[in-house]
This record gives structure tokens, C-alpha cells and sequence, in this order.
RNA sequence: GCUACAAGUAAGGUUAUCGCCGCGACUAUAGAGGUCGGGGAGGAAAGUCCGGACAGCAAAGAGCGACAUACCACCUAACAGAUGGUGCCUGUUGCAAGACAGGUAAGAGAGUGCCACAGAAAAUAACCGUCCGUUGCGCCUUGGCGUGACGAGAUAAGGGUGAAAAAGUGAGGUAAGAGCUCACUGGUAGGGGUGGCAACAUCCCUAUCGGGUAAACCUUAUGUGCUGAAAUGUCAAAUAAGUGAGUGCUUGAGAACGGCUCGUUCGAUACUCAUGGGUAGACAGAUACAUGCAGGUGGUGACAUCUGCGGUAGAUAAAUGAUGACCUUCCCAACUUGUUGGGAAAACAGAAUCCGGCUUAUUUACUUGUAGUUUUU
RNA sequence: GCCGUAGUGGCUCAGUGGUAGAGCACCUCCUUGGUAAGGAGGAGAUCGAGGGUUCAAUUCUCUCCUACGGCU
């Protein structure tokens, strides 16, 4: 896995019904523009699991194409920047769920979600509990 | 060549880096995995408006109800779709004949209802009017004229309306009138001839002249059982057909997912209470086909059939993406008129069981046809 | 994915083949020293959009648009 830092596969997918029901009931969240970010820490043993998700509102974007397009743009970025978050996890032994929320109503450039997700996942990084002894 | 309209076709390509989802091979392992190869959105994938396949309910049966369809023929697995034709209406064009385009289509000579306002009356028409009969009064040469009343008399020629007024025009006829009669015209029904598979067209004869509305109820004919992949099945320590108690019990309580009735099947394995037990998963359904492309044959055509070649997404909080380069195409500007520079590669839009249609959204390029116009020959 | 409901003045709703109505809100006047309440009057609608049937459509019918709900 280590040899690939930047891939994004199924395992790191927030998937299971059962979870993310957890995450919207006992989870935290903070907002960073056009992102509510919905997150989970839970302390871990051997291997600490970073699972996330994205969500884009029906409500606000009624084509298939417009919520497909976002949560692209989203993915993409959050694959070129997690690389820091999945260390201090790794060091701090503590599983984390995130999901990403797009709460504003027009398609964003890659650009300004880019700066947006860098942004979120420093704060994350900030909000990791230590669980080191 | 340009413009407009109609129909059809295509939906940029190659490549680098980082990634995503299936499939196959190899490899590794307790398992996760790794490497290589190959595949990965549409003409509408959309709306969910029709029709099927498929599944469950009884491999769903009868009647009623309900719903749908409605010129004719034909195509199809099927259809409200397509193809070819028929009648009528509207529009464009044309002197006209006609041509083209669009729309429409059973029945109002079965019954019920409705037709506001206006109008005498809106459908078994006598309110006014016209005429006739009886009679009163007045006038005058015993009969007429004028006027009034009555009629369970006649009459649809005329009457300011209305969307619509009881076939139209002319003549005869009559007390007044009337398709009452006649001529021409028009409509409807029936019969016959000719052409056509038929709708229908055309000609002849007979009868007839009866408002509209069925996207009001309805009638006729035909068809449709209901529910939809969140259906349905399988697996595991499984939501109980488990366990315990009570009630009830032999010719029908109840169940079989439908509106009602019947019929059929099951039928104490029923009903009530208590207890018990938990995941929201995995697999199947699920991707091979009413399949695609090319050619031949039949048919006016939709389409059918034969031959050859091909395999073409399969996710499930849901893959098919991001960034860059070049080629090609298009647009703009500059002038050296074929180069340079700049810009763009689009619009509508993302599979979710699968097909056939319909409807709606939509950019650019190309092809074909029709019409117009200009230039050259 | 499948199934269903609604759209009428600024807001909440009636209505139904025949000139579109109520309450609240708005405007003007009366009342009051002034305001509220009350009284009188008034304005405000392409009945979501576009076709069709009909003499006539908000109503019947078809196609779209928008909003909302249900089914694991």
C-alpha cells in the first residue's frame, strides 16, 4: 500500500450502511467553504482505518451529471492530499470516517475545491486525539 | 456558390503521469494482495407516457365491475408505435386542375343527460303573427268591412336573439301555409352495377329531410388477472411454521397480497397472550441477445428471410476521472494569401433487470433531397 | 429504481363546463388627541406552461415544467 500513496481504492470507500449511520449520529463536524465535513474518531488496534465518503445534495443539483462532476472533482482531491492524514493515523492508532458534504449550489473549479479539502484535512490532522500512551 | 426547410450520420484522435470498476492469465497467501493482458455510458442512458420479456401470487379459472383502444390493410413478441392507403378539415402554393404539409376518424335512425346569457322557442317547437270556425259590438244596400272575445282549430312563410333555429333556391299550390307537389342542388339510409383485399370511389334505383355534445353517461367490437428487480430465491448462530399457556374445533373459523360474487386449493399447521432471538450483509436474479455490422433475395414500404463476420459496461454511498503535450478540425485577428499569433473542441446530458416504441432537451460538422437566389459557362 | 399527490391575488385555501371567490395582508376615507380594534369603499389573477375536444376550458384530455410525499 505504501508503494502506492496516492491510489483510492474500494477499502477506503465509506461503504457500509452500519457506519455511516454511526457517523451521522455520534460524529462531529466543522465547515470549511463549499464543505461540511462530518468526521469519527474511534481508537484502533493493529491496523487504523481511514474510510471517507462525499455527499452532493439532490436538492441542490437535480442532474445526475452536475452530482456525478462534483464528487469527481472532490475524490481527485482528497486522493492527492491525504497522504499526511494517513500517517498521524498510523501513528496515533486511531480509525477515522469523513464525509464530505457539498452544501453550495454551483459547480466549483478544481481549483477552489482543491484549497478547500487541503484546508479540511489540515484541520483533521489538528483534531486527531492522541492515543499514544 | 449562398440561404431556408426536411431527413440521416458522427459525437475528435494519439500519448505521458497519477487514479477508478469488472473480466482473464500468472503469481503469492491463513487471508488481504501483486504483475501482465484486455474491456469500461447515450442518442437521448432523461421523462416513466405506452408495449413486452422475466419473477411471485394457483405455471390465475368464471361472471360482474373497472380500465384501455377505435377509418382500412399490413408489420411486429407486443403496442396508444411503424408502413402503405381512404374520407373530411385547415394552411401554403397555383388562373385552375392539382401538389405539398399538418390535423382528425366507430355509433347522436338505441336510451338518459346537458346546451349559461340572449331569444317566442335550445328539441314531443304555436309567444307574436297569418288563416279558419263560433260569437259580441259598430257601420252600411240581409252580405261584407272594421274591431274584440272564445277554440283540447289550422299553420313552421315572417319575427331585433344566439355558437347553433328545424335542408337551400325558384315555381306551382292553398283559407293561410307547409317537401304538400315539381325542377335543380345538397345530406342521410337501403338495394344493385363497376373498380378495389378493404376503408372507399363512381353510376343507377328506392325511401327520406331527424340540431350539437360520446376528450358527458353510454352502446357496439376488441383487449387487459394483480404486483413490480426495493419483484423473487438461496446462505449463515436469522425477524419463526420455535417454546409455554389459554381459546376454539369437524363440514367449515380462517388463509392463498386483487374491487365484488362464485369457484378451486390448503385447512386447526388457526386465533390470543407471554417468552425468545438481529442483521440491514453476501450470492443468485444480472448482462447471450425479439444481438450488432456487411451483403444477397422477397415486398411500394414498415419488415421478413438467408449467408458471412463479430462479442459489445455491469457498478451497488454506486466505476468510466484529473492534469499536461501533440495532431486534426473550427473560430478570430494580422498581413506577405498561406503563413503567423491567439482562442475553442463544445450542446443536451451519466447506465442501475433487459428490450421495442413515444415524448422532451440539444451543439458543431458532414451527406442527401426540396425550394429560392446569385455568378459563370 | 418503482409508485403517487399538488400547482388559483402577496399568504392560506374555496370553486367547478357558462363573466373567478373567501379570510388575512395592502391602499383610501370615517371613527380617536394619537394608535390598535371597528365601519365604508377600492386595487390586486395570462387559474404553472403549451397543444387538443367544445359555441365556450380554471374545470375534460394530452405533453412538458415545478414542488412534495411513500415503498428497502
Amino acid at each position: 500500500m505504501l508503494s502506492k500513496p496516492f491510489s483510492l481504492s474500494k477499502h477506503e470507500r465509506l461503504k457500509s450502511k452500519k457506519q455511516i449511520d454511526a457517523l451521522f449520529l455520534n460524529g462531529k463536524a466543522f465547515f470549511v467553504y463549499p464543505f461540511k465535513v462530518k468526521y469519527l474518531f474511534t481508537a484502533s488496534g493493529e491496523n487504523p482505518q481511514l474510510k471517507f465518503g462525499i455527499s452532493v445534495p439532490k436538492r441542490n443539483f437535480k442532474k445526475a451529471v452536475d452530482r456525478n462532476r462534483i464528487k469527481r472533482l472532490s475524490r481527485e482531491a482528497y486522493r492527492l492530499h491525504k497522504v499526511p492524514i494517513q500517517e498521524k493515523i498510523q501513528v496515533e492508532r486511531s480509525d477515522l470516517q469523513v464525509m464530505f458534504i457539498y452544501t453550495h449550489n454551483e459547480i466549483l473549479a478544481y481549483d477552489e475545491m482543491k484549497k478547500a479539502m487541503i484546508k479540511s484535512l489540515h484541520k483533521l490532522v489538528e483534531l486527531i486525539p492522541s492515543n499514544t500512551p
